[in-house]
DNA sequence: GAGCCGTGGGC
DNA sequence: TGCCCAAGGCT
């Protein structure tokens, strides 16, 4: 039997049962597809259930506003996609008057929609034969032809794309797809793949030269960047009700669009007095009263290395010259804010 | 092409 | 002050 009946009936035996495998309305599959880019299906998941049950339509998510999908995303990472779905929702409503484009043609055109996305949409929604190639595929085919180039150049993706053409059905090509990322998933899995009674063993190349665990090669490991970043939470008690400030993040840098506490960023995190010199340098008619400053964080991005520190400080008097992107809001406000892992975390176990 | 962009979990 | 990996895409 063929590597493909042989994977199209693993399939049938021991896929896994996932909310978006119920339909094959391509909103819903587009947003699977976008919200499990580089991530777990138990982290995804509950992220799906939830923008499939606030938006019935891929216009409902067009009209809503920004901030909103950047608040439904908060947790989930790489923000830039909340951006680009909301900006591929726009583009749907006003080039395809809210119908959901299903071709591979069409669909690469789409904000945050790359090669892979547009083939696993197409593939699924549209019977096309275009192979979805993603990390699953290629650890799979890697090992099952006993590729050895790294595989994060584009040359060694095309070999894999191209292998994974000839393999795909064209009766069926999503299934063909998705059989392939299930069983990188569950059994050609990265470490300790279950390769006893493995029903592809017998067509395996890197089985037979004991490849299997050195496989797929992967270079390129850049160093990571440590940063150090002072929050500072100037808080104010306006009659009753309690205050502070925070502002958005729009620099291309991390979390972008995101709220955020005032930041310091310095070399290493700042002492108490070094603190209170900054505050007076940035707000001159400020008047700090207690300051309490947290324990020390360490948030580990993909890239970087956040050491943070939080600075309760309690105002005297309401500052006048403050920096005019900043934005005044009742504590118990921020939960409409989407904010960072980080912020989050500090908030709920340390300051509320 | 290479660097950048999050978070959580396994080991 | 660990390292790798996960349904990648953008610049």
């Amino acid at each position: 039997m063929s590597i493909t009946k042989k994977l199209i009936t693993w399939y049938s035996k021991n896929k896994r049962d996932l909310p978006w495998r119920e339909t094959t309305d391509p909103f819903k599959i587009w947003l699977s597809e976008i919200i499990m880019q580089q991530t777990r299906i138990e982290q995804g998941t509950s992220y799906y259930l939830k923008f499939v049950d606030e938006f019935a339509s891929v216009e409902e998510l067009a009209i809503a506003p920004e901030d909103k999908i950047m608040r439904m995303w908060q947790g989930l990472g790489y923000y830039s996609r909340a951006r680009n779905l909301h900006a591929a929702a726009r583009q749907i409503k006003n080039q395809y008057e809210g119908q959901f484009p299903v071709s591979y043609k069409e669909l690469i055109k789409l904000k945050g929609v790359g090669d892979y996305t547009a083939a696993a949409i197409a593939s699924i929604t549209n019977n096309e034969a275009v192979p979805a190639v993603d990390g699953n595929v290629k650890r799979v085919i890697a090992r099952l032809f006993d590729i050895r180039d790294d595989i994060s150049t584009a040359k060694t993706y095309n070999t894999i794309k191209n292998i994974s053409a000839q393999l795909i059905t064209k009766d069926d090509p999503g299934t063909f797809n998705q059989a392939l990322m299930d069983f990188g998933a569950l059994r050609c899995t990265p470490k300790n793949p279950k390769c006893t009674d493995c029903p592809l063993s017998e067509h395996c190349l890197a089985m037979q030269s004991g490849m299997v665990q050195e496989l797929p090669v992967k270079y390129n490991r850049t160093k990571k960047k440590y940063r150090y970043f002072n929050f500072l939470i100037l808080e104010l008690k306006n009659g009753k009700q309690d205050f502070f400030y925070i502002l958005q993040r729009t620099e291309k840098d991390i979390w972008n669009r995101l709220f955020q506490f005032p930041l310091i960023e310095s070399e290493q995190l700042l002492k108490e007095n070094a603190l209170i010199k900054e505050l007076s340098k940035r707000i001159p008619d400020a008047e700090a009263g207690e300051l309490t400053i947290s324990r020390q964080y360490k948030h580990l991005l993909s890239h970087q290395i956040i050491f943070a520190q939080f600075i309760r400080i309690r105002l005297k008097n309401e500052p006048q010259k403050i920096p005019s992107q900043w934005i005044k809001i009742p504590k118990h406000k921020i939960v409409d804010y989407g904010i960072p892992r980080l912020i989050d975390q500090y908030l709920k176990t340390e300051y509320f």
